[in-house]
RNA sequence: GGAGAGGUGGGUGAGUGGUUAAUACCAGCAGACUGUAAAUCUGCCGCUUCGGCUACGUAGGUUCGAAUCCUACCCUCUCCA
């Protein structure tokens, strides 16, 4: 008993209650644990994975999980601060987006364990009667808890109306369901609770809600996100994934150990200890990116991301698998800038006229310095822009 | 229903008739450096056939000249009822 209590409270943020958590472990039943997900994002990122991480935990431990896939909710709008009209889903694309996550989750969730369900199946027969009923069971004082409402009363700025239904309804998802646990973001704290209040007045027992940690992004700031282009997507490209990784500053590595690694604590002290003690931090990072690019890809390629890694900084090779490309002109030569615009890429003449300025621009590794520069057809060359965009072009 | 504030380049946000393609900051990009695509430093940061062209919510107008003034419209926000 003790040891799942363990399992589940590491990497954990707050166990609300405990108690509640191990007499529902000691029942001796599979458990019904709960998670929402946004129905539009189905680009699953490491940030979602800190909370996918925590549902295979209880998978674990033998309990069934549901995905669950606010379209519903979705259509009312997270308030989340900016809040912006959410285009309605029909119901094919939910089904897209349903199947591109369940294909994405299954990389971490057990699929025998999981069961997927979109909230819309309960809330669309709620009706008015039904919502005006649930708006009955929650009052203003009590939303005005919530501290991003709080903020926003206070200072005389707006808040929708629907908005206060945002955590009801994601509330009574956790009714219908029957919910034993709701796992979720710090920032879904207050939701999450009204939840148990809920399921409470509905003659429930309470579920017990257990928050995960907001993961940074790639900026090291705010919090990975589509949205705010700083995230690293499951199904990204081993290369590319191994690459984002050692781009995230050392200080920020030490808080994705924490979140995304499996290696135990005790191992992740001393590798404190061996950077405090001058081990290049770049190396420490390695051992990051290659957990992570091989959970996600396979076993192995993130030791083949760092030989590629390391050769083409260290040694300023060229990588050995270069995607090719073939573009047709009518003339006899064209403008090396066109042809990168051409070929995709640079976004402008511009751009590349910039680019050849700041030497940022190799044919075959030979920097190219004349913005007029011009290559004849029939030729084949492997073109460069910056320090890691590579394509062979055939003209 | 009444009163007021505001809409500027990816974001924040200056600019209230003329060296303003538009201050500053952030992001982004390139270069240098480092056994990191960390940090730091430097440069760039609308498009272009390099003559220009298009830009400051939308549409008109005033003017030699407007992001800046006028008119209408659209949108956002706040306060009072």
């Amino acid at each position: 008993m003790k040891e799942e209590l363990k399992l589940i409270k590491r990497g954990s943020d707050e166990i609300l209650t405990e108690e509640d958590l191990h007499k529902k472990f000691e029942s001796g039943r599979q458990l019904i644990v709960k998670a929402g997900f946004d129905p539009t994002a189905p680009d699953l990122h490491f940030g979602h994975t800190v909370l996918l991480n925590k549902l295979r935990h209880f998978q674990d431990l033998g309990h069934k999980v549901i995905f669950l896939i606010g379209d519903f909710t979705g259509r009312i709008g997270d308030p989340s601060g900016t809040n912006k009209t959410r285009p309605i889903l029909n119901s094919e694309d939910l089904v897209k987006n349903a199947k591109t996550y369940e294909k994405q989750v299954f990389k971490i969730l057990k699929k025998e364990l999981t069961e997927v369900r979109f909230n819309s199946e309960w809330c669309d027969d709620l009706g008015a009667n039904g919502l005006i009923k649930l708006a009955s069971k929650y009052n203003v004082a009590r939303m005005l808890e919530r501290d991003d409402f709080n903020k926003r009363f206070t200072s005389n700025k707006s808040i929708a109306i629907h908005e206060f239904l945002y955590p009801l309804v994601q509330g009574y998802d956790s009714v219908a369901l029957k919910a034993d646990v709701e796992c979720g973001g710090t920032d879904q704290k207050f939701n999450l609770l009204v939840g148990r209040e809920l399921q409470r007045d509905y003659d429930q027992e309470p579920q017990v809600v257990i928050t995960v940690p907001i993961l940074e992004g790639l900026d090291g700031v705010n919090k990975m996100s589509k949205s705010l282009d700083n995230y690293i997507a499951i199904d990204e490209e081993p290369n590319e994934m191994f690459g984002k990784i050692m781009s995230i500053s050392d200080e920020l590595m030490w808080r994705w150990f924490d979140l995304l690694s499996f290696i135990p604590e005790d191992d992740i002290s001393s590798l404190k200890n061996e950077m405090k003690n001058g081990k290049n931090p770049r190396d420490i990072k390695f051992i990051l990116a290659e957990e992570l690019v091989d959970r996600f890809h396979k076993q192995g390629d993130g030791e083949k991301c760092r030989e590629i890694f390391l050769n083409r900084f260290q040694k300023g090779n060229i990588p050995d698998e270069i995607e090719s490309k073939t573009i047709d002109i009518d003339e006899d030569s064209i403008l090396l800038v066109n042809l990168l615009k051409e070929s995709g890429m640079i976004a402008s003449v511009s751009e590349g006229n910039r680019l050849i300025q700041q030497g940022g621009i190799k044919i075959n590794s030979e920097k190219v310095s004349d913005s007029k520069f011009e290559i004849d057809k029939g030729t084949e060359n492997i073109y460069q822009v910056g320090k890691r965009k590579f394509l062979k072009i055939k003209v």
